[in-house]
DNA sequence: TGACAATATCTACATATAATCATATATGCG
DNA sequence: CGCATATATGATTATATGTAGATATTGTCA
């Protein structure tokens, strides 16, 4: 079955759409990572850990090497960066905004 | 109780996490548009297209605005169409990638 | 006021996603 | 080889999300 274009971005910000895979890329802004300090950054059993990991490698966000006993993981593009971080914008602006509303009604 | 940032985050993605709120998007694009035009645009159940802008609405992503009988829906903050582009982008730039690999394979 | 149109909400059901626990696989080492 | 370590996979259960149909709400107009 051909997927359509709106399909396959849905899948993709899916990807996204959960709060222990964005903190694993943001421990993989600085470059390649072991699982091994994944997981005591992001938290949680390792096992849930490693369930992400495969989410987000399954969408292609990120790839992995095995090195040895290691496995390491790293992103595949390093636009969903940008993507991560206008979204946080988007969001800030937004807390920003309603922050400002309430201000200014406690205000009156 | 009080949300972190990465939360607050995967919500917003996960409101985007969904074809038919995707082609809502697209067609707002252009500017307010009422749900009389959304609907046949994107498709489906107009109680099944109400729920989808409700999901955009709690997520802050889009506002409406009642006129007469209809209600008109725009987005309230246009960067999010830059990160549905940049999606878009990183998406078409991976789709191309794999035809490559697959080209490259079916020409040895 | 009553009928109609546009949209939202509610309910029920089907499906997808997440967390946890148990187990499997692969690698390195004595 | 047998064991320990790192990670992945599978099964199960709980929860969330999506869809459709029925109904409610709100505004318009005769």
């Amino acid at each position: 079955m051909r997927k359509e274009m709106a399909e396959i971005k849905a899948a993709a910000f899916s990807a996204l759409a959960h709060p222990l895979r964005l903190k694993i890329l943001d421990k993989l802004r600085d470059g390649p990572c072991c699982v091994c300090k994944i997981t005591p950054y992001v938290g949680g059993e390792q096992s849930n850990v490693s369930h992400h990991l495969a989410i987000l490698r399954k969408s292609n966000i990120v790839r992995s090497e095995k090195r040895g006993l290691e496995v390491w993981y790293e992103v595949t593009d390093r636009k969903i960066f940008d993507i991560v971080d206008l979204m946080n914008n988007c969001v800030i602006t937004h807390l920003r905004n309603t922050q400002d509303i309430l201000g200014s009604a406690t205000r009156e």
